[in-house]
DNA sequence: TAAAAATACTCCATAGGTATTTTAT
DNA sequence: ATAAAATACCTATGGAGTATTTTTA
């Protein structure tokens, strides 16, 4: 049986006439007698009885039809679904991010991404650079937002966010008052800081800075969490480094400064980029990338 | 499109090797490939990644997979319905009947039917035997249950039971006493009957045997169910010649008996007969015919 | 008698086969 | 060097066309 069957079929059962329908289907009559005869042979049941005269349907045929129409129905609803799929409309794509990237690339890059591509479903899961990779190595996601660098030749990754420091220190402090923060000032203050396996590539240059400024910071406490970190500031611990973009987290009891001439010597230190496996183009990753990629240029 | 497309797409999706996908199918390598091309094209996207080396499907030749397989299930429930259908054990049947026939044929038909097609839907309608006639002609019902005589050229029929008749009687009427009535003995009894425009067929044959008997039956009341006019033959109204199997309606203050030399002048007069349209033969309706035909026959 | 489906045949488009090339491992 | 898909070209099945017959309203 082919779908040519089906289409005479369904166009004999409407017309329940051969000449007509034949003329529709563009082809002659015979061979439109024949392909039904064909299919009939073929299904074991007649579809039309035929009086010389008059064609209707079998009670058979009647069943069969209303059947085969959600035959043509799924074909329809089959194509569309690989067309989206191919375009990137439809699908599933899971995001990897580091937890800082909360605060400022992540939920832009979710609402326009859901605004264009609403039936694509997303799956997030928060983790630190290290594990991305390892999960992106394992196909548990298909793009990570991570702090460089990234070892392992297997990826591509293209930076799309960077961002100054800032000093967290808590309201009541001597140095709360100041515009901006001399870094050697920090000197004797005790630091909090996230551990260094945790993203060594903001971790390092927050040491290099301070060093550059003459001193090694006095880390009192370690936290994964950047949350953490600004909660144990507000409670007096201690004073941080931080990406400026910890700003949007609004927390009692801390205030965030600048880091005096900041552009010469510090630069925009802290960065966040995106990853993916070599040789990975979904289409559904292509139009998250493109959409990102295209944003991150402004 | 064709289903062969289809087919072929599905091989090469479970196999991702065209050459064993082309054995599997008993087709060369070179037109699977050209197959599978062709349908690509006709798609619009791409259904495989090929690296000459190995066969990969991409995200819309996934999606797709999983859509093709529900056009082949469809496909195949299609073929079941329609055979199904074809050998009347799907589909629907619309039957009329005569009150009088629940409580002998109609009952043991419907049950015998059910258990041996269980998906067909059967719809009752109690009408009298001349509405039954109107609609069978206006396709309302395929088949009725009606007391003879049928008028009209265009219905088929068969009798499939012939009753006697039996004279109902108040429990404390002085006849109740006996085993056998003469008919005689009630030409001076009210009679309570249901009016002759309900079946001829059947009050023909009463009014003719009492005046074999001498008589003509004094009517008091004319009531359409025949379970009234037993009703009123109970509250002392007057006395009834009913078919027999109106026994099984079990009710209290109310006898019947047989009608002596019954054999000899009454016989057994009444009859139900099932009637369907002339040239109308659906799967169902043959299944049920035949079913009633067998067991009538017994 | 006329309208419509079925038969009988003929033809050619295309599915499928064979031989070969290309390409990636 | 080899495995596997693509390309090129050929063959032949069967879908479609034409002419005709059959059937019944």
């Amino acid at each position: 049986m082919e779908l040519r069957h089906l289409r005479y079929f369904r166009t004999v059962a409407t017309e329940l006439h051969f000449g007509r329908a034949a003329e529709k289907l563009h082809i002659a009559q015979p061979p439109l007698s024949k392909q039904i005869q064909d299919l009939e042979a073929e299904l074991g049941f007649e579809l039309f009885t035929r009086t010389k005269r008059s064609v209707a349907l079998t009670p058979a045929g009647q069943a069969f039809l209303i059947e085969v129409n959600q035959i043509f129905q799924q074909l329809d609803r089959s194509i569309d679904i690989g067309r989206k799929t191919s375009r990137g409309e439809l699908g599933q794509i899971s995001i990897g991010f580091v937890g800082s990237a909360t605060y400022n690339i992540l939920p832009v890059m979710l609402q326009q991404f859901r605004d264009r591509y609403p039936h694509v479903q997303i799956e997030l899961h928060e983790l630190t650079t290290d594990r991305q990779l390892i999960w992106l190595r394992e196909g548990r996601i298909d793009l990570g937002l991570i702090r460089p660098p990234i070892i392992g030749l297997d990826f591509a990754h293209q930076v799309i966010l960077q961002e100054s420091l800032v000093v967290a220190v808590p309201i009541d402090h001597h140095l709360a008052t100041l515009d901006t923060i001399e870094l050697s000032s920090l000197a004797t203050e005790p630091f909090i800081l996230f551990p260094r396996e945790l993203a060594p590539g903001l971790y390092d240059p927050i040491i290099a800075i301070c060093q550059a400024a003459g001193f090694s910071p006095q880390v009192v406490q370690e936290c994964i969490q950047m949350q953490t970190i600004v909660s144990l500031v507000s409670a007096n611990m201690g004073v941080s480094i931080l990406p400026s973009s910890i700003q949007e987290a609004q927390r009692q009891g801390v205030v965030y400064k600048p880091i005096r001439a900041q552009d010469s010597i510090v630069g925009k230190l802290a960065t966040i980029a995106i990853v993916w496996r070599l040789n990975d183009r979904s289409p559904t990753m292509n139009r998250l990338l493109e959409l990102t990629l295209e944003n991150s240029k402004l």
